[in-house]
DNA sequence: CTTGCTCTACGAAAAACTTCGTACTAATTT
DNA sequence: AAATTAGTACGAAGTTTTTCGTAGAGCAAG
C-alpha cells in the first residue's frame, strides 16, 4: 500500500476516544480498551475490535500480533494530534484568529486561576523566546 | 416534528462554511452564497440550495421564502457556536484543561505580538473581574 | 406563445462512521 | 475429550454527510 504524503484528515470521534486511551495507558489489548470505553458509555466488544481494526489500516494505531490477544498502541503522537485538532478548527470557525479561539476557550467554562497563570506562563515563553 | 431540548449536535464542515458566510453576509440567497463558496472551492449551486434546505429544517438557518429567490440567515449567533466548538474539543481532546488547548492553539501556528497581547487583555478581564 | 433563464423541490448515489452479529480458532476448564 | 471461554475476522446494516442530476414552476424576451 502506498503512504499518503497529503495531511491526516481529523481523527474521527471514535478514534479520537480510543487513541486517547492509548496514550494515557500506553499498549492495550481489544479487552482493556474496551473496559475502559464501554465503562464512559456502553459499547460492544466487537465494535471497540473492528475500530482498531480500521486504525490500524489507516496507521493510526501499531498491532502487535504476537500474542494471542493482540496488542495495540497508539502511532501518531498526543501532541501532534492535539495541534493537528486545534489547528483545524483555528482555520475552520475562527479563520486563524488565536485570539477569538483563546477568547471562546475561556468563556466556554469557568477556568480555574491555577490553568489562568499556566496560560500566562505560555505567553511569557513565547514573547521571551521571540524578543 | 418535536424539538429537541438536548444540546445540537455540533455543525458540519459544510454547515460551518456556509453559517460563516451568513454570519458575514447576512441575509443571503442561494445565489449569493453559493458565489463565495464556490470561488473558495468548486461547489454546486444545487449543493449549496440542498445544505441550506437542511439546515433550515435542523434549525440552523431561517428562510424568507417570500420573494422568488429565498433569502437565508443564521439562526444560532456565532459566538454560541464557536463556544460550542471549542468546548466541544476542549473536553473531547483535552479532558478539559483550557491551558493544555491553548497551548496547542499557540504551537500550532505562529502567532502575532498583537494577538498575544489581545489575548493577554483577556486573561486580565477574566482574573480582575473575579477578584 | 414559445423559448430560455433562474429558481426550488426532490430523489438518490457515494462515502464515511458506527455498531454489531456470526463464524471460526485457540486455549482453558471440567 | 467435551464443553466453555476468550479471541480475531469479516460482512453487513443503519446513519449521516456530501454531492448532484432531473423535473417542474415562474417569469421575461423574442
Amino acid at each position: 500500500m502506498i503512504r499518503k504524503k497529503t495531511t491526516r484528515p481529523r481523527p474521527t470521534d471514535g478514534e479520537l476516544e480510543i487513541l486517547r486511551i492509548l496514550w494515557e495507558r500506553g499498549e492495550s489489548t481489544v479487552r482493556e480498551v474496551h473496559e475502559v470505553l464501554d465503562a464512559r458509555h456502553p459499547t460492544g466488544y466487537t465494535t471497540v475490535l473492528k475500530l482498531l481494526q480500521i486504525m490500524t489500516e489507516k496507521g493510526l494505531v501499531e498491532r502487535d500480533a504476537s500474542e494471542r490477544a493482540h496488542v495495540y498502541q497508539a502511532r501518531i503522537p498526543r501532541e501532534d494530534t492535539e495541534r493537528q485538532l486545534v489547528g483545524d478548527l483555528l482555520e475552520r470557525a475562527f479563520a486563524g484568529s488565536a485570539s477569538s479561539l483563546v477568547m471562546r476557550a475561556l468563556s466556554s467554562k469557568r477556568t480555574s486561576p491555577e490553568e489562568l497563570a499556566r496560560i500566562r506562563k505560555h505567553l511569557d515563553e513565547i514573547e521571551g523566546g521571540r524578543k
